[in-house]
DNA sequence: ATAGTCACCTGAGCGC
DNA sequence: TGCGCTCAGGTGACTA
């Protein structure tokens, strides 16, 4: 599903649709996603104010509080026609006071909604997350200072959302690639120069990502339906036993936490 | 505290 | 055609 690049794509387009609208009401054909959807009736009747993203969450900014909407791995947030009949996986509709609604798609159901009243800061999936990978406190000594005596693979480092946000697999991957940086080497081993690289590489490749709609591998497609085009910038993601881009090396894969990883023997350490 | 594994759920693709 | 297996853009909860 969605990572950073995926997510920021779908505020953007969803953005004008909702921006100033007023939730009319909250269609729920399906509330058990990741955790139950419990919505309370006080967010009908209250205006969009302002749409956000904060680390892999998009957060509706409602006048009391927040709606707090997180894809998971297979969801999709499209805007629809409030009447367009709703088919297998559509399991949430907000529904705006124009008539059409932001309609939540996602056949796997990790994705979650939430309501924060308040302050959507203090909701406790948001408190204890790492910095943005496209703010200013992120960078090479940011990666540095907080990996040493860190024995987890530099991949898993990287994916950990208390440290950093964001990076899921494919741009982990991808990062690691360019900064020419091998995944399984234990995080507090990384150099402080190769931290700067490979800050780096995750900033240019999440922005080249999101310059090019996200990356389309099965079934993601940005909320206007588009294809993300970032897939033909990929050099190792899904790759193995091919060639290398760069060298022509066949590239390896392993099996890192659980998550499929691939490198350059030869580009990468 | 840290590292590793499991779990949640559906669908696609593969070998037999 | 069907069955069983593996894998998939995530991440919180466990375990040692």
């Amino acid at each position: 599903m969605p990572e950073l690049p995926e997510v920021e794509t779908t505020l953007r387009g969803v953005a004008p649709a909702v921006l100033g609208q007023r939730v009319a009401a909250l269609t729920v054909r399906e509330p058990r996603l990741r955790w139950p959807v419990e919505v309370p009736d006080t967010v009908a009747g209250q205006r969009v104010v302002r749409i956000s993203r904060r680390a892999k969450y998009l957060l509706l900014h409602l006048e009391t509080g927040a709606l707090i909407l997180h894809l998971g791995m297979s969801g999709r947030l499209r805007v629809v026609s409030g009447n367009a009949p709703s088919e297998k996986h559509d399991h949430v509709d907000i529904v705006l006071g124009d008539g059409m609604a932001l309609r939540l798609t996602d056949p796997r159901r990790f994705g979650s909604l939430h309501w924060q009243p308040g302050a959507w800061q203090d909701h406790w999936l948001l408190r204890g997350l790492g910095v943005e990978p496209l703010s200013d406190a992120f960078g090479g000594s940011y990666l540095f200072d907080g990996s040493r005596k860190r024995r987890v693979a530099v991949k898993n480092y990287l994916m950990d959302a208390r440290v950093v946000v964001g990076v899921g697999n494919i741009y982990a991957n991808e990062a690691l690639f360019k900064a020419g940086v091998r995944p399984r080497t234990a995080a507090g081993r990384v150099t402080r120069a190769r931290y700067g690289a490979l800050a780096e590489a995750v900033r240019e490749t999440l922005m080249a990502a999101i310059d090019l709609g996200g990356t389309t591998l099965r079934d993601y497609v940005g909320s206007d339906g588009a294809p993300g085009y970032f897939r033909n910038e990929l050099f190792v993601y899904g790759r193995e036993d091919r060639p290398c881009r760069v060298c022509g090396t066949l590239l390896k894969g392993i099996r890192l936490g659980q998550r499929g990883t691939v490198y350059c023997p030869r580009c990468q350490g």
